[in-house]
RNA sequence: GCGGGUGUAGCUCAGGGGUUAGAGCACCUCACUGUGGCUGAGGGGGCCGUGGGUUCGAUUCCCAUCAUCCGCCCCA
């Protein structure tokens, strides 16, 4: 029998971890830098938390999560998203209690059950962040911009960043009930599916991709008509701050999130190079989520980049070639203590020192040196023992010097 | 969950109802017993995704299944 990965998960070699790692510390870099720290939250949390916070019609939450039980008959999901687990955690441990602003990051796997596609994987991962705590535009703002920093970091040019306001629940109840009305016709010529599914959340018509939809939805009313005078207000400030940021944005009224909870600023940045699932972010906010899950009222916004559709957007770079800086090669037996010795001090000055475990010949092990890609290679025979030297070869041009142990100990030779 | 494409060597891919299934790259050995890359010569590697059917005979045709890619849907 020959095993191989769960449908819809990878597994990521060291060959592909130069890029992964390179997106993570960019991202971490930047959120470092504005102050917030990481967050790490368990895996599964109740299945109750995700019903909750993300509604019980979203597709994520009603066909895509992994939910099982286990042997204390608990109900448990594999996070579908990054969210909730944070608010959950922010309200358990009273984080809100005395109020202020808070920051969190976090790098997370998610797990939704869905069929692979370019982009979708069911075991995903995401960088995102949560700033807990203030209502002000310039809340929004510092997402955005963070967001915005994110993909210009990965060389990713260009960015748009498409944002929409989708105003107060309540505004959203009428919109929702006037686009119904609006397409009440056409409904009447659907399956009884479709119907169901449009009444429960009409929204999601505006974003529909059907030719026939699409034109419908030309001629229907706007949500600004809906729009409080306050959220319009609000929505007004913040493209004035943004404007002050330089950011790149673009007014998509027809931008709307599956999650539930998001409320007034949604944004989302997409890309048009890979394919059907071309959207690289989203977020939002999310103004009652953290006292709908039994916190203080607590206004918040935040954002969740894929990972993996980041690297597919990324342009191509180059990453270090080189995998060790030193490789020891032991041309007769008794070098073998010395590349031992050798080795282990350099790697306690911090440098990557390897040796052949097998102690082939020197041919096999120059080759191996080679295969590795070490910057040098250092040479250990009977000569360099009874001089106590060594033989340093830089291993790009093929350049080679002799000199005394206690020189290439304290020395940087061969560094660079 | 629905529709379409593809599964042949480690990788990229040819091929084709009939002895022993190919190429390029990669790998190994030797030329080269204290020196990798370059060159030359040689070599190893395959249940032709899996299960069933048709057939004298299937890797090739048919069906199913699994995986993968693309679209729908959804979203990151």
């Amino acid at each position: 029998m020959n095993y191989q990965a769960p449908r819809g998960t990878y597994d990521r070699l060291p060959q592909d971890s130069k890029a992964w790692e390179y997106v993570i510390r960019q991202f971490q870099s930047i959120v470092e830098s504005y102050g917030y720290g990481e967050i790490s939250t368990p895996m599964f949390e109740e299945t109750e938390l995700f019903i909750r916070s993300s509604g019980d019609t979203s597709d994520v939450v009603s066909k895509e999560m992994y939910t099982f039980t286990d042997k204390g008959d608990r109900s448990l999901t594999l996070k579908p998203e990054g969210t909730a687990g944070v608010v959950r955690a922010f309200n358990q441990h009273k984080i809100g209690a005395q109020g202020g602003i808070h920051r969190f990051w976090y790098f997370i796997p998610i797990f939704r059950y869905d069929r692979p596609q370019k982009g979708r994987c069911r075991q995903g991962h995401q960088v995102g962040l949560e700033l807990l705590g203030s209502d002000s535009v310039y809340s929004d703002a510092e997402v955005i911009d963070i967001t915005t920093k994110f993909y210009r970091a990965l060389g990713i040019d260009n960015v748009t960043v498409f944002i929409n306001s989708i105003g107060c629940e309540n505004a959203r109840k009428q919109y929702a009930e006037a686009i119904l009305q609006h397409v009440a016709t056409y409904l009447s010529t659907k399956d009884e599916e479709f119907n169901s599914k449009t009444r429960k959340n009409p929204l999601r018509l505006l974003d529909n991709k059907d030719p026939e939809i699409k034109e419908l939805m030309k001629s229907a009313p706007k949500i600004d008509a809906y729009l409080s005078e306050h959220s319009k207000d609000r929505f007004n400030k913040l493209k004035q701050v943004l404007d002050t940021y330089g950011i790149n944005y673009q007014v998509d009224s027809t931008l709307v999130r599956g999650l539930d909870y998001y409320n007034e600023t949604v944004f989302e940045v997409t890309s048009d190079t890979i394919g059907a699932q071309s959207s690289l972010c989203g977020g939002g906010r999310y103004d009652n989520l953290v006292k709908q899950l039994g916190g203080p009222t607590t206004p918040s916004c935040g954002v969740a980049m894929g990972i993996e559709r980041a690297l597919l957007v990324m342009p191509e770079r180059e990453y270090e070639q080189y995998n060790l800086d030193f490789f020891f090669v032991a041309a007769t037996d008794s070098g073998m203590n010395k590349v031992i010795e050798l080795s282990n001090k350099k790697r306690l000055k911090g440098y990557r020192c390897n040796f052949d475990l097998d102690f082939r010949n020197i041919k096999q092990q120059m080759k191996l040196a080679h295969r590795l890609n070490s910057k040098n290679v250092v040479i250990i025979g009977d000569d360099e023992l009874t001089k106590s030297s060594v033989t340093v070869k830089n291993m790009e041009n093929g350049d080679q010097l002799s000199i005394s142990e206690t020189e290439f100990l304290t020395n940087d030779v061969g560094a660079n």
